[in-house]
DNA sequence: AGGCCAATACTG
DNA sequence: CAGTAT
DNA sequence: GCCT
């Protein structure tokens, strides 16, 4: 069932791939262009004898605790030394800065130290002195300090305001105006036919006047009144629903037209197609009782309504799906009515997640991103690289007009986004388990409706302890917390979030680099013990932390299909990750692979044998990253990929997938984190195994939940049916955002 | 004091 | 085997 | 970090 409106996007988008193709003289050789140019040039020899002191220090360092249980209290005065030195030095290459104080300093006391307590003692005072010189030197320092996660999260947020602002807007506008304005040739009018109702429906707020106009460009029609043959109600301002409905003068948002959020028609400009509606960022806040029961029925009656609105987004790129697979989600969804144990996926979901981690509202994220829209390209990198990893309050998007305060619903959220912050600190910090206390704190908070202002009120909170109260107090009673603010500032994470957002890069290689005394990526790359993986990382670090545009996942994805369509007509390709589960943007790119009936063997061949030199030949693919070696194991390869023509790029992973494991690695696949943890605790829980090739009973654990047994495979082809033996409703994979 | 958020694949 | 990744 |  390829719906034209299908076919003309999928015609278009082929068409700019070749256009893209015409492109490709850009032979593989030519590499593109590492935005850190350094290498040998300046390099000065560093002390090598004091290198080598520091590099046996920070063995002894790291070898002495365990993972986990670092204990970096040799770190500070490292730190604190090498800063001393940097200030000397005004503007000295990095390089200079360790050799020269090589801190013959007094050893600490014993490593028993807890790092809590280490940070409590030695981080004001450093901090208050020493951070903000370092911090400002840090920016203007002609190196290539790439900005620490924090710093460009503030920035970024800063140009998020600018963006937003009237005189943006009329810069857009007019760049609009001088070009666009002409009605855009008929074949893309994609919104012909349709005619949109805006809540307000106005276009009093320049953000909407221009999108009206530019829906009515693109073939839409815009009903200044209420009237019949609406087809959709698009909600603006972040409205959520109760709002949205007193706009209308029966105090109800009528029944009929789709209802969606302002996201919807920018990403429908931006895509140059209408967009499936049903993706959760398109929803209107508030929606989400009224959507779930509205699926129920769709679920209990037939396909087609689930099918009527949709979905270029899906088909276009799940076109490979199986269609045994998506098929049946109605008949699985019926067969389960067994809602208890749905509760008990719930309440697992419930226990792993991080609300944190996922912007509450999409609406706000787009707002801000951009009242013009176009291409969604500019996003602001992420935090972190990881997709759902670290993305928390999507601050201050408000269009001129009316924005009513109060839409924080909770009035917790002063605390919780002070607890946020420190969940990502400890996050960028290596301290898996703060985290995790931090964001089931959160998580808490979120469901608590009164405003908890005392330690005591805190207490009664489960999941909040005795310091977590006394950190709550303090946030609502002087509206800060000192020790956020500390950590901040503290220099040391700064760095540290800086190195572990190299490729390959972790807690504890980031931690030894400090250690060993480097401050910037161009120590690293210039003295530190590179791995190669380490060095690409470096190299294109800034590629790596951007978050790709959805739309851009797709190009890839079409590449790549092209590739293995010519080495193969029955091979078949899913996008997983994030872009599955309907994100805007995805921090990479996951390609699964596989072929009916086909096994790991032949796939593997297939790509590594075919596709893959082909890519790589074409310039399309520009490094592997992590790839089987062996000729007879291994499931994918990772590396990096580019638009022909774009120097940036992208991580890519491809997954070979044996047919019999498509379910399961799907699964896996999908995501996100959380709900994938949780579904696997649900599995064993019942005694069951959940893992990318499959859905194991009878698994026999012992001491430590270690496995004795494999387990018996219960199924690993369909999606739908393990959720099914797992007793789980299915959710789409846009409902996997616990 | 020790678990908590799993279970694997690849690298060096 | 530790580290990093998914 | 919290909980047992």
């Amino acid at each position: 069932m390829v719906s034209t409106q299908e076919k003309i996007e999928k015609d278009k988008f082929f068409r700019d791939l070749y256009l893209l193709d015409s492109l490709d003289d850009d032979s593989p050789e030519s590499e593109v262009e590492t935005p850190i140019r350094l290498a040998a040039k300046a390099k000065r020899q560093p002390d090598q004898t004091l290198d080598a002191v520091q590099h046996e220090r920070a063995k002894q360092i790291t070898t002495r605790g365990k993972v986990g249980e670092r204990r970096p209290e040799t770190v500070p005065s490292t730190v604190s030394a090498v800063d001393h030195t940097l200030k000397k030095a005004k503007v000295p290459l990095p390089v200079d800065a360790p050799k020269k104080k090589a801190l013959p300093e007094k050893r600490k006391r014993a490593p028993s130290t807890d790092r809590e307590l280490r940070r409590r003692d030695s981080e004001p005072a450093l901090t208050a002195k020493s951070a903000p010189s370092r911090a400002r030197r840090l920016k203007t320092s002609p190196s290539i300090v790439v900005d620490s996660a924090v710093q460009t999260t503030k920035r970024s947020s800063e140009k998020r305001k600018h963006v937003t602002d009237l005189s943006n807007i009329k810069q857009r506008k007019h760049q609009l105006g001088s070009k666009k304005l002409p009605p855009v040739p008929i074949g893309e009018q994609m919104l012909k036919g349709l005619l949109f109702y805006f809540v307000p429906n106005n276009d009093i707020c320049q953000a909407r006047r221009f999108r009206i106009h530019k829906a009515i460009q693109y073939g839409a029609a815009w009903a200044n009144e209420w009237c019949n043959g609406i087809t959709h109600i698009i909600v603006c301002d972040n409205l959520d629903v109760h709002e949205a409905s007193k706009e209308f003068a029966c105090k109800e948002i009528p029944r009929g037209p789709t209802l969606v959020n302002v996201n919807w028609l920018i990403e429908c400009f931006s895509r140059r197609a209408v967009c499936d509606t049903h993706w959760n960022r398109f929803q209107v806040s508030g929606s989400e009782a009224l959507k779930e029961t509205n699926k129920e029925q769709q679920q209990h009656q037939s396909k087609p309504l689930i099918e009527h609105e949709d979905s270029i987004d899906k088909h276009a790129v799940d076109e490979e799906t199986p269609e045994g697979l998506e098929a049946n989600a109605a008949e699985c969804a019926l067969l389960d009515a067994e809602t208890e144990s749905e509760d008990e996926l719930d309440n697992a979901i419930r226990d792993v997640r991080s609300l944190g981690s996922l912007s509450i509202d999409p609406s706000f994220d787009d707002g801000a991103k951009s009242p013009g829209d176009e291409p969604p390209v500019d996003q602001e990198p992420a935090p972190f690289h990881g997709d759902g990893k670290a993305r928390k309050e999507n601050a201050g998007f408000m269009c001129m007009e009316k924005h009513d305060g109060g839409k924080g619903d909770n009035p917790n959220e002063q605390t919780i986004v002070k607890l946020l912050k420190m969940a990502d600190y400890y996050s960028a910090t290596g301290d898996q388990w703060r985290t995790r206390a931090y964001r089931q704190a959160v998580a808490a908070l979120r469901k608590e409706r009164r405003l908890i202002r005392t330690k005591q009120e805190a207490l009664t909170v489960r999941g909040i302890g005795d310091r977590l109260a006394e950190k709550i107090q303090e946030i609502v009673s002087i509206g800060k917390l000192q020790r956020l603010d500390n950590a901040e500032a503290d220099p040391r994470d700064k760095i540290l979030r800086l190195f572990m957002g190299i490729y390959h890069v972790g807690f504890p290689t980031a931690s030894r680099w400090i250690a060993e005394g480097h401050r910037t990526l161009e120590d690293l790359y210039q003295k530190a013990d590179l791995n190669r993986n380490q060095r690409i990382g470096i190299e294109h670090y800034e590629d790596f932390q951007q978050r790709i545009p959805r739309a851009e996942v797709a190009q890839h994805a079409a590449i790549v299909k092209k590739a293995l369509r010519a080495a193969d007509t029955e091979a078949q390709m899913i996008i997983g990750g994030s872009y599955r589960r309907g994100s805007a943007d995805c921090g990479d790119i996951d390609i699964l692979i596989f072929k009916k009936d086909a096994g790991l063997d032949q796939i593997r061949a297939l790509m590594m044998e075919t596709v893959i030199p082909e890519l790589t030949a074409q310039g399309f693919l520009k490094v592997a990253l992590a790839t089987t070696h062996h000729q007879d194991s291994g499931s994918k390869w990772h590396g990096a990929s580019a638009l022909p023509g774009s120097k940036t790029w992208r991580r890519l992973d491809l997954l070979f997938v044996p047919w019999a494991e498509l379910g399961a690695a799907l699964i896996y696949f999908t995501g996100n984190d959380y709900f994938n943890r949780s579904l696997r605790l649900h599995a064993s829980r019942k005694q069951m195994r959940l893992n990318q090739h499959g859905l194991y009973a009878d698994v026999m654990r012992g001491q430590g939940r270690e496995r004795i047994t494999q387990g018996r495979l219960l199924e690993g082809h369909d999606e739908k049916r393990i959720f099914e033996i797992l007793g789980v409703t299915y959710r789409p994979p846009e409902h996997r955002n616990p």
